[in-house]
DNA sequence: TTTAAATACTACCTAAAGGTAGAATTAATC
DNA sequence: GATTAATTCTACCTTTAGGTAGTATTTAAA
């Protein structure tokens, strides 16, 4: 029960970028180094974030990534839906296809009604939280 | 962001035992039909629920699954723990290794205070629910 | 205009999760 | 005792996530 590494690692990426402010651009090869990402992987997730519309890179010698997007606009569910790694609204934590929620009572799953309390806390930080947000002095990444 | 299927199929599983009280005892392809598992999966599973002590296996002909442990007794928690599904006190939803949470304020990774409370959240949920909890009349299994 | 440093694309490799097959073992019933 | 219906064990297959390799393309700087 955890994110898949592809969404930490794009989240990590985008809260490293943030955090640097002065940078006009930032390029593959020093995220990768900074983050400790496999750098031909990260390649790969930064393709991602330019065609979802969170980066612009930019081609060539002296080349890089810059935010496309405010940081601020950013949310972490956003990144999650690219890497399909968001919790549907409709989804039930014992699997798909069975529980119909809270309309008819012998549809609902087993863990319904626990689940439902849990995935409302952890949807709402997920959409409540940007990049910028998380983006403070004195973190890790 | 959700549970692996084996997970799930294990609480599917324990669960629909649980609400046959009267049986003294459930054979796998049983389970396999009414739970709609393929059954050489569920088999697999089960002799793993019989492993961790949830369960004992009859067996032979007219044989079977029986619990061992009440299923008061058996908790959500459990069941992700011998699935390797279950979340880690120091687990830090970004990543392993970097994330060392309140000690040093250095250590705390991006999402480090929204992740406490959706965990503890969820957590107390897993560990909290037995399976005799869930197993209530008019649920979809 | 050449070169070097960057991203993008295509294809493949590896490990883990999910799932399947078949034979061995066990034990009640005929 | 033979048969049959059950679990168990070992091995394998398939799909997906994670990761790698190599080449093409782009563009600033020399």
């Amino acid at each position: 029960m955890q994110l898949s590494s592809t969404s930490r690692y794009a989240i990590r990426i985008l809260s490293y970028m943030a955090k640097q402010k002065d940078t006009q651009h930032i390029n593959a090869t020093v995220l990768a180094e900074v983050l400790s990402i496999p750098y031909k992987f990260l390649t790969k997730i930064m393709t991602e974030l330019v065609n979802a519309g969170f980066l612009i890179s930019i081609r060539g010698r002296e080349g890089g990534y810059a935010f496309l997007k405010e940081s601020s606009e950013i949310k972490i569910h956003d990144i999650l839906v690219v890497f399909n790694d968001a919790i549907e609204d409709k989804q039930c934590v014992l699997g798909i296809g069975f529980c119909k929620g809270n309309d008819i009572k012998e549809k609902k799953c087993a863990l319904h009604d626990q689940w439902e309390d849990s995935k409302e806390v952890l949807q709402k930080m997920f959409k409540e939280s940007s990049i910028e947000d998380i983006t403070k002095e004195g973190i890790k990444l």
